[in-house]
DNA sequence: CTATATTTGTCTATATCTGACAAGTCATAA
DNA sequence: TTATGACTTGTCAGATATAGACAAATATAG
């Protein structure tokens, strides 16, 4: 599932608009259906409005958005999957810090 | 173990001065020293050039330049290890498909 | 003190993103 | 068919981020 698809199923399942929510986030509807089609990407704070809007979990959301990032910086590299488990490491090694 | 750590530890086991990795990969010096201290990200085509020149893995360096990335990309997130979670479990259903 | 290696700070050119706009498709209704 | 509303596609300008250069500072060694 990725985070444009699950907007959408949201979106549709509360029987909105594009332009609706495109109005609240303040952008215009190309450009909603371009992030719902994952063509563009969401800020942050519009991750956290929609998450809002839909009356939706912002944390599962933000699980989406951010891995979407995250797959598409690793997606054409052969060392991906090790990629992230050193990345678990380092997080969970400077999360005991301080 | 950071990516400019491991550059910064075989080049000095190799007796080689930043000058001349620097000269190599066509930047100055302070911007070698720079990505040895993390402050900046090499390149891609820098970090194939970096294991050529000290004799490594390049696996080993390609994983932790991207882990770094990866790392950068989620270490604000509260969602950080669960978005790293979908990402293998994306890239696995599509190393799949085809 | 002098010389060499490395680091720090700042600036610019370039690349990359965000969002707007115009025009397109598609579906449905009249 | 024509009209209308929802969404998509293509392109462009403005904003933002980034790589790298340069000058100057700070080690470190002799």
């Amino acid at each position: 599932m990725n985070f444009g698809e699950r907007i959408k199923e949201l979106r549709e399942s509360k029987e909105l608009l594009q332009r609706q929510l495109a109005a609240t986030l303040e952008i215009d509807t190309p450009m909603f259906s371009k992030i719902e089609r994952g063509e563009r990407r969401a800020k942050r704070e519009q991750v956290i409005l929609l998450a809002e809007l839909l009356q939706a979990d912002v944390q599962e959301l933000l699980t989406l958005w951010l891995a979407e990032q995250i797959y598409d910086l690793v997606k054409d590299e052969g060392v991906a999957s090790d990629a992230l488990h050193v990345t678990e490491e380092k997080l969970k090694y400077n999360q005991n810090k301080d």
